[in-house]
DNA sequence: CTTGACCTGTTATGATATTACATTCATAGA
DNA sequence: TCTATGAATGTAATATCATAACAGGTCAAG
């Protein structure tokens, strides 16, 4: 990473703090990113209806990435309709938004926590608890974008992701 | 990018004629990724039987990614058995022995062409003609390490993809 | 030749995801 | 206001990906 690509993380990216490892009033970062979402959706034209709305709260309960039928099996308990696309397509709304993201490797969804914010997201994979935090990926994006082009080769989606132990449990491991 | 490291990556990576784009020999690109199979798992005492050589030469065929239903059902017309355990336990075993890579993006597995060189990959994945590179991700994984670390986070295992064109599709495109 | 570890075959099931079509809902234009 | 239209939702059926559990076979060490 370059000097000057550092300071653009710094600029661009989450301080610690930010991060959902952390302890953090999680009502209001919640209630906080539902808002956000809100005003997004209206901006854009785009419509958040009531399943829409509730799964995006499901994914904001926790900073966890759930199953498609883990948040199906959710809304069935609501009254929603209780088949595999009711849950996908909201979903895909929310990742087609920017509102949520999906995890490749769990094969699952989680909440944005930077929505509207146009970033590079890497996710953080606790393997013990399961927690799952967003961070800024720009460097990382850009050695990878660096390589491609050594082979041609033209970006235009990435996936980054690391699996580990969030601080908590290493250091419950330790 | 750092200087050394940009260094460290020309040292360690596969020069951009290696990818699997380039026009290459790709008979010997195949016999030769076999046989380095065989040293290898002679060497650590693994025993690779029928069934995984056949997996493997299956993945080595094309530089793709395949399902492991696409292999059971190769291996299903060459008298192997065809149930599923039969195709996920061989490819389980290359995976292990470093001599595949599972692909998260696709579901899907495919053969290694730097088996034994202990190589930090990402991987190229062409939208449209469907081939699949492995590029060098020592500069992307550890920069992923950096930000990770300052969420106090230990990664353990990355997975660093990217999707788009390739350059045959891209001119083709174009 | 027995033992024990490993490998393979097979059944059954579970988990993830999509296609297709019918119905309902929101809203822009007549 | 009253449709026409496209968007969203509900539902059934099916496709795709993956693992658990157990039985039987192979092979080399003892
Ligand atoms: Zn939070
Ligand atoms: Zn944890
Ligand atoms: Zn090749
Ligand atoms: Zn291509």
């Amino acid at each position: 990473m370059t000097v000057s690509e550092q300071k653009a993380t710094d600029r661009a990216g989450p301080a610690a703090s930010d991060l959902a490892f952390a302890h953090h009033d999680h009502a209001h970062c919640s209630t906080d990113a539902l808002a956000r979402a809100e005003a997004l959706t209206a901006a854009k034209g785009a419509r958040m209806t009531p399943v829409r709305r509730r799964v995006l709260e499901i994914l904001l309960e926790e900073h966890r990435a759930l199953g498609a039928y883990d948040v199906l099996s959710r809304l069935v308990s609501e009254g929603f309709g209780n088949q595999p696309p009711v849950a996908y397509r909201a979903l895909e709304f929310l990742v087609e938004q920017g509102l949520a993201h999906r995890i490749q490797r769990l094969n699952a969804f989680a909440a944005c926590v930077h929505a509207g914010e146009d970033h590079a997201p890497a996710f953080l994979i606790c393997r013990d608890c399961h927690t799952v935090a967003e961070a800024e990926a720009g460097a990382a994006r850009a050695a990878l974008e660096t390589e491609a082009a050594r082979a041609g080769f033209l970006v235009e989606r990435t996936t980054i992701e690391a699996m580990g132990l969030c601080p908590n449990c290493r250091t419950h491991a330790a």
